[in-house]
DNA sequence: TAGATTGTTAATCGATTAACAATC
DNA sequence: TAGATTGTTAATCGATTAACAATC
């Protein structure tokens, strides 16, 4: 029974895939070899491969990978052929922008709610859904079955909310709080520290400065 | 000359690194040994010293490492001792979200302006800074000596600017379309993708439910 | 069938962890 | 000095790449 576990290497490379072969069939491309798509994507075809055969043979061989069924089953594997309703918990800029943000709909994530402990935001339509008190979360969680919350919520109080969530029966929490969460194994934590990231493209911009200025 | 390259798995661990640090820091802690930051940080102590002895030895034996210097070291790797200019491209939801957040500002990002093509967008103050026509861009990055370029704008008209705002001197993007760039070595890119994100938050909610039925 | 290309095993490479001598 | 803890080398582990037999 025990599967072998998927690196998340190899399930941090699947969206990209999916965004190409996704592409590739909007364009009407019906089959590609790994040997193309490696060229196209600029990775080994051999990764390709490997990656793919994680989940089993997508392929054929002397033919090549079908665009349109690999993009089907890539998007299986990654849970878009279901629903996946999600809050929001934190009403600010990053909160109501993500609120707006259309294009999670077309992948199934669904847009059930928004949170603030404000009350001057309380009421506040963020797409057609007026902004919640904080004290109805968990309630709206339970009620809901609500599967995943994203935090948009200083890092001060995210700790806290993640630790209301995981009783209300939450499942996942996407993470833009800059704050590592401690919750049960079972519960899913994808962080985005948006400062992180903009700290490692100042490291290569002064990194390649100093590149730059040495070899004179 | 030749430095050795750092690879990007250390420099990712960087601004984690630096945060525990800062909030040791604030916290009053003068020393801290690699075991202690190990367990605080669920890492290994043998990955710690390793990654700071990359770029020299900031630690004493018998002592560990001095809290208040090691941040500071560890925020000029990333180059926060120095400002960074950037402007934002795309004046939507997520572009005014991220021009409105201020924290950036205390590790020396520098918010310097703001673009869209919308009529209906320009002029619309965003924390102070009136957004500007797409028409100004490349003049004003030149003008202004613009380091870094948030894209915040549809995948279609991220290709078409980041060609334009390379000749124009940009030194790096932030980029958030969900599209991969291509721009000449020495032009620094650091894409958040947020569905990508997203997608694999669905694939552990999905893998979990899945070994957990499993085992029933 | 012959050619193409996968699936998969083996080889290589790089990153992480362990161990310990150096040294504060 | 003795104890603690780094810096660094060696061992292990895992991920990537290469190679090729299987097979469409």
């Amino acid at each position: 029974m025990e599967e072998k576990e998927i690196s998340q290497a190899v399930i941090g490379r699947l969206p990209r895939y999916f965004r190409y072969l996704g592409e590739l069939k909007d364009e009407g491309v019906e089959r590609i070899s790994s040997q193309d798509l490696s060229e196209l994507m600029h990775v080994t075809a051999s990764q390709i491969r490997q990656d793919f055969n994680n989940f089993g043979g997508f392929g054929q061989q002397g033919y090549g990978y079908n665009v349109s069924f690999l993009y089907d089953e890539i998007g299986k594997i990654l849970g878009l052929d279901q629903t996946h309703s999600f809050i929001i918990v934190g009403a600010g800029n990053l909160g109501q922008a993500l609120g707006n943000y259309m294009n999670f709909e077309r992948r199934g994530f669904l847009f059930k709610g928004i949170f603030d402990q404000n009350p001057a935001l309380v009421g506040k339509p963020v797409r057609g859904i007026p902004v919640r008190p904080m004290e109805e979360l968990e309630q709206f969680v339970k009620d809901n079955g609500i599967e995943i919350a994203v935090l948009t919520i200083p890092k001060a109080a995210a700790v806290s909310v993640a630790e209301k969530l995981v009783p209300a029966g939450i499942q996942a929490i996407w993470n833009f709080a800059h704050v590592d969460l401690n919750v049960p194994a079972g519960v899913q934590v994808e962080n985005v520290h948006l400062s992180d990231s903009l700290m490692k493209l100042s490291y290569n911009i002064s990194r390649y400065r100093q590149e730059n200025s040495e070899d004179k």
